[in-house]
DNA sequence: TCTTGGAAGGCACTGAGTGCCAGTCACTGT
DNA sequence: ACAGTGACTGGCACTCAGTGCCTTCCAAGA
């Protein structure tokens, strides 16, 4: 029950400490600094944040909210990678809704390594959550490390979608670039589902280097079948 | 040209802070402490460490130049992937030829939240190596956001396969289990080279005898041509 | 034995983060 | 209008991680 009220002091002292940390340097800023550029107590400020580099971070606990308000209302019969997926471009476009911290952020980290490490972090709280919910869903005849997987690589793909734009100066088209990642996803798992449970994929290929791998392993996948 | 005797007292201050860390708890043991427990100033651990929550990785960093040399020695010809699964497997058995160390550490990164995300970052430094590595060797018409995934997607199986023993307190084959996700990262990418290079046709088959007949002449004829 | 360079000790200092108590402000019912 | 209640804020003092600087020690070589 965060009031709008505290959440706008919170954003207000994040932006005038984003702001000193890119004018002064952010091991030259310190929170008392910071604290009496926002007229706000140093105290208080570690109320809003938990600690000095959260300030970069003001929108991410909120994110990590909308990001598992996502996946709880995906209802049982959607399927799971589908839903991972809806709820990554959720935070994509959740992300893009506040450009100029985004972009300014990204002034931070590149920079700074103690900011680029928490940035890290904060990433690995939303794996770990597409992780748990992968592991309770997919079924479970599936490989093991696959949630694992699944949630390392679809999150790195959201890294990469939003790391061109940021790099690019906000001209690329994060959205599109997440989603050709995603159908690339689940292309590749439609591919594995194929070879490990019924239907079977049959492929006509000329005689080169690549399809003699694919021969290759369509043989062994056949025996295993057979 | 760290001598002998120095990676001695840091593995030796190193193992009487996790052993005060795992009796004491992690936040009640200051460095002063941990300092006395081992004959050595304060100011000296911090020559060894460069933090608190380093104390509990003092392999990591000998481990990545380990992981930095592998990738270096391939050779141009070698496949990318494949030399990034070779180094993924030297830095697994490395791990393992610690297991004492690890399986302590353990303890302590499943309590201690600040050690978990230690952890998480000592993690990225490695995938950010072989990241940049991909990058550079992988052919340049693959998709922008591959090197990337496939970075992220091995270190999530090495993650896997040694949280899984870690858990199990060393009763699986952590080794067979990481070849084991690796054969199935280099089919997933077989599939997705097949699909965006060469040319061919697809068919979706039912399971039934027929079918079964084809594959089967299919296989004869796969074992033909190879 | 003397010297010299690198490692360790010791000391003082900054600054992040926390616990505690008192003040203040808004909001409620009467 | 007013007292009360509860949540937020300010201010203070404290701990402890991390750093800079200087001194001391030790070991290897001339």
């Amino acid at each position: 029950m965060t009031s709008r009220r505290i959440l706008e002091t919170k954003y207000r002292i994040s932006e005038t400490a984003m702001a000193l940390f890119l004018k002064e340097g952010y091991a030259n800023v310190t929170v008392e600094a910071v604290a009496e550029a926002s007229n706000v107590s140093r105290r208080s400020v570690f109320r809003h944040f938990e600690s000095k580099d959260e300030l970069v971070f003001p929108d991410h606990t909120e994110r990590l909210g909308l990001v598992e308000r996502c996946l709880l209302e995906a209802g049982p019969d959607t399927d799971p990678v589908d839903a991972v997926i809806a709820a990554t471009e959720e935070s994509l476009r959740d992300f893009l809704s506040r450009p100029e911290l985004v972009l300014r952020r990204y002034k931070l980290t590149r920079v700074v390594p103690e900011l680029r490490k928490r940035e890290v972090i904060e990433h690995e709280r939303y794996v770990a959550l597409t992780r748990s919910f992968l592991r309770d869903r997919l079924p479970p005849d599936a490989p093991s490390f696959q949630s694992v997987a699944l949630a390392a690589l679809i999150d790195a793909i959201h890294r990469a979608a939003l790391g061109n734009w940021v790099r690019g100066g906000g001209t690329t088209d994060p959205v599109a670039e997440l989603a050709a990642g995603m159908d690339w996803v689940r292309r590749l798992m439609v591919h594995q589902s194929t070879f490990s449970t019924a239907p079977l994929l049959l492929a006509l290929l000329p005689d080169t280097p690549q399809t003699r791998r694919v021969l290759t392993t369509l043989k062994d996948a056949a025996e295993d079948l057979l």
